[in-house]
DNA sequence: AATGAATGAGCTTTCATTCAT
DNA sequence: AATGAATGAAAGCTCATTCAT
């Protein structure tokens, strides 16, 4: 894999990745994504052989790299979980706040796109399994019993789920940052 | 208005809310909805005639009619608050269960379209903040502080919207189930 | 035939010619015909029964009768044929500084809609046939022989049609100010 | 750019250009020009990105080349202006007892689409303004002082474009022909 | 006489994808 | 590996007209 595949396949799947945020799957046209990523139209069925279909799932995956690392640098030097979940909210807040970066779930939005889809589904819940399992062992690494770490997890990410979706519609990061004071105050 | 029209109306209403729920706004084809609703092409500018936009929005207005029916009908012979969301998440899990019904959040899978759609987004907005009120109104009534009630029902609607998303992916309304004990256990 | 009737038929004649000289025949819709003489969708076809046809032609002779009221006041005191032309073109020219009045030929641009309606053409020959003659009762009333005469007035409708032609791509009536030093100078 | 390319491109604006001149702009269909040209539908987008506004605007200038040959086939062996202006009216007659062809100016009825439009009007402006140079710079050729080279050019032009309209309603190139009579007779 | 709901053919344009080079 | 031309199904919407009241 050379370097210049390698930066035309990243463009694509980074420009997809934000348009799919803001437009979901069925509202991004190909052409927009190949424009804005500055890809001749040919180009994208050499790097994803099935299409847009192949570019989602690609996108979906690359968005939750970035969210684990968040979610571990969250609670690398949390004094306990609640304040790792803390830092997390607040910092989901602020990429939602960044212009048109993390303003809906990456995944769900990549995602979830016809009723029939059940690859689609499949693919995004195995990303929340894994988004909730590193939750749930950085709840275990900071003292919580097996069960409460558990419930933690699912919790939080219940919350951040529905956080993006209010913040969607009230444009507003506000309901990211209260999310500790709901789940914890 | 005579009988003809409403049913028109209404069907078309009903129609369009059901298949934004399982497909979202764009996933949604117009002609599907007048396959789907009996209803020949032209007729549907008639009655909404700024088109997809007007129906997405008199769709959802009428989904949050039958969700305020619903959080009523939950909290009416309520004991406590806590008893009320256990009602509201379990009615809500069967809807889902139901087949094609509820299977995501009626109001942002018709409205949450484009980036730029502030229209929508305001839309969608007050509507949440009705559901909000509503469930705030019931909070206070069984007994809950202005302030702990006001943060009940944020927290709730948060979650069940959580939920919603995390159903979709599991395809499984199991998640919905689990809220209360979630919040509440 | 009561008052009403006659208004509304009035005013549909009227905002049709207005709207086919802005756009022509087929770029007018009558939706917007009916929107803009404030005239409820169904009546159209009480007044014409042959719907859009029917009103192209009357849109046209309505204006033609006004055209022969501008040429009958543009020659009625005029010295010579040259002084009454020149008349009629800064009238004309006067009537297309009016906010969407008189910017194209009246007749041409309601019945020029496709190249097999025999029926529009010889509708608008016929008018312009009348406009030809009264301009050459003109001309010869005020001294011209009849060949000249009748050259006289061929010749100056063929240059305001030319006129208006090249006063729309222009948006500026100076050409048809300009015609009569052409023509004469 | 390869044959293939170029083939499709001027099929479309040759196809384009007959039909705005005998129906119109909005007369005509895309449709209609993708079958009289056998193109499948979704080429024209290819080639015109803007659609049909873009295939106007190319087809405009395609006649108006034309023209500016038969300008200057017209005067190239002309002894004297009005012979030369004599053979372009014929010319042009002759044109338009072709079938189809140049039945209305090819420029106009590609243009002149709503009040609105204002780059159309400028366009037609411009092309009307080349035709008129090139009569100009024909009219100083074969001796016209400048001013009356002007005159002269503006005047055929403005009698050319009446006579489109009038040999239209009488389906009779028979006023073209007349024209040099009219104006030097 | 007057109304507005109903109608489906038609409109221009965009879609995701395939293919020849 | 990379390109852009080609493709036709489908998109959302407007059209002129008819009809029942």
């Amino acid at each position: 894999m050379n370097m210049l595949e390698t930066d035309t396949r990243t463009r694509l799947i980074k420009t997809a990745a934000r348009l799919f945020r803001e437009k979901g799957f069925h509202g991004t046209g190909i052409a927009e994504i190949l424009l804005k990523s500055d890809t001749p139209k040919g180009s994208l069925y050499h790097h994803f052989p099935a299409g847009k279909a192949d570019l989602a799932k690609a996108a979906a995956s690359w968005a939750s790299e970035g969210m684990l690392e968040i979610i571990d640098a969250a609670f690398e030097d949390a004094s306990d979980f609640q304040d790792g979940a803390t830092t997390l909210c607040h910092k989901l807040a602020k990429f939602f706040d960044t212009a048109q970066e993390w303003q809906s779930c990456p995944v769900s939005s990549a995602l979830f796109d016809g009723p029939g889809n059940e690859e689609f589904r499949d693919f995004a819940d195995q990303i929340y399994t894994d988004w909730t399992d590193s939750m749930d062992r950085h709840a275990s690494h900071l003292g919580l019993e097996t069960d409460d770490a558990g419930k933690a997890a699912e919790t939080l990410l219940l919350a951040i789920q529905g956080g993006w979706t209010m913040a969607r519609a009230k444009r507003s990061s506000e309901v990211l940052r209260r999310i500790p004071s709901l789940l914890y105050g």
